[in-house]
DNA sequence: TTAATATATGAACAATTGTTCAAATGAAGA
DNA sequence: TCTTCATTTGAACAATTGTTCATATATTAA
């Protein structure tokens, strides 16, 4: 870290604080999980899948959205590990793969609520 | 809700899960929460303040960015209250407003971290 | 095999977003 | 007052992102 001591910066607590920060791999892990959630159809679609299991063109009617729009973000979603999908014949069904994303919605939804 | 009979969708599960999907206000202001932390800076921000208050300045090197980039992402933090500042001469100080926002990054750095 | 249907994919487009740069505040000291 | 310094702001630019459309898989039934 490049401290410059010309300018107004507290270099010691600059230092102690950088100690409590995590590791670059985390935050972007972190950032990585918001951004999922952080787009209203993909929240939308956890949303919906807290409440049970669904295929793609049902999700695709409680989202107001074309089945192609939605299967790209079960994409994103099933990529992350935030959902799992199941196949029954033609049929896919996705549903929640993540507990940890429950208690974060649950806990944003607690926030809003005040 | 436009159900059309002739496709796969199955209508009393889709009405039966829509009842249970929040509000489009509510769902927009989970979406602004997740969107704020879903930022690498901005990430890295709440981060820092989460150890103690700092300047502008300092958070700009704790983040590795100008002062004018970081001051655009504390505006946008600020307005969603998620910080606050106070001055003190030419220093203004931030730190973080909202304690849900903690227990959200708490809950992701525990997912993080298995 | 062929047709029908559910889902997935790739490319293209429009919209949004984060950073940079230059310039503007606003406060403290000379 | 004038200067300095910390922070803010606005416009411009590049990069990222979500949706659309056309097409491709994959499964089932005929």
């Amino acid at each position: 870290m490049d401290i410059c001591d010309e300018k107004c910066i507290n270099e010691k607590m600059v230092r102690k604080t950088a100690k409590t920060i995590p590791q670059k791999e985390v935050i972007e892990q972190m950032v990585d999980i918001f951004k999922a959630l952080g787009d209203p159809t993909r929240l939308k679609i956890v949303l919906a899948l807290l409440n049970r299991e669904h295929c793609v063109c049902d999700i695709a009617v409680l989202c107001n959205q074309t089945d192609s729009a939605i299967s790209h973000q079960l994409r994103i979603l099933r990529t992350m590990k935030i959902l799992k999908n199941r196949r029954e014949g033609k049929i896919i069904y996705y549903s929640i793969d993540d507990d940890h994303v429950i208690s974060l919605i649950n806990m944003s939804l607690d926030h809003v609520r005040h």
